[in-house]
DNA sequence: ATTACATTTGTAATGATTACAATTTTATTT
DNA sequence: AAATAAAATTGTAATCATTACAAATGTAAT
């Protein structure tokens, strides 16, 4: 499934600018800043705007076409991949890995039959293989 | 065990400040933000410095007597509880809510040995009684 | 075509966090 | 106890990601 198909889909107007970021999105599983994505698509779109990769992000996430990861202190990432899945960060160099050998949780907490859950992110922190002493 | 021995043991030297920080945190397990740690404590210290706050969470979180939670987009939250437990936070009041009874993660993760694991944060959102509808 | 609506753009404002130098407090040495 | 050194605190200014907003552009509808 590509871009065009996503953005249609999930009822997003596939304009050149939300095209272009959907791609990079599918094209780039490196959970991206808003400065990386910018950065990258600037060039090929020179009246790109800083402001239309945070609309489009803000509004990609709304739709569910992809994650947003609070792993960072510092920026805002985000995921093209929004299967189940974890994330780690290491501490030194600042990393990001996928973590998928994960069973999926339970949807409805047990204990708080009260909470409608829509998301779980679960963020492991510490050393990767490089860092590690 | 109080938040004079909590410091101690922890090798940090118990100044005024720290301790009313710390105190705070024993006593208030609501998440707080810098903010409300600040304007709770300000009163009864006057000449008290938001810096001092950051500073002294900073060091607790990186002598692990407190934890830092990235579980709002906003301003970063503290828990003075640092047993292992999840977070759920409604999208649409805000509330942060704490999930006790999960089971314990497995510290080397499955298929990433090669990770060492220091923390693991897990975030769920969804509605609360509340807001749900 | 013309009008309405949605999207994009650029600039300015916001606001949490950090940097840093000065001051104050605490510990150490003579 | 005074003098010195080290650590902690304070206040102000800088940083910088994100948001607000109004103007401009693009797209769809009448």
């Amino acid at each position: 499934m590509d871009a065009l198909d996503i953005l249609v889909k999930h009822d997003i107007k596939p304009s050149l600018q939300r095209l272009a970021v959907m791609e990079y999105m599918l094209t780039h599983f490196t959970h991206p800043t808003v400065d990386e994505i910018y950065s990258s698509l600037s060039p090929s779109i020179p009246t790109l705007s800083k402001t239309t990769i945070y609309n489009t992000l803000s509004l990609f996430e709304e739709q569910g076409v992809v994650l947003y990861l609070g792993i960072d202190k510092k920026n805002a990432r985000f995921d093209g991949n929004t299967s189940h899945h974890a994330h780690f960060r290491c501490k030194n160099c600042g990393a990001i890995v996928d973590i998928f050998n994960q069973k999926q949780e339970e949807i409805v907490l047990e204990g708080h039959p009260e909470l409608v859950i829509d998301d779980v992110q679960t963020y492991y922190t510490g050393y990767c293989k490089n860092c590690k002493k």
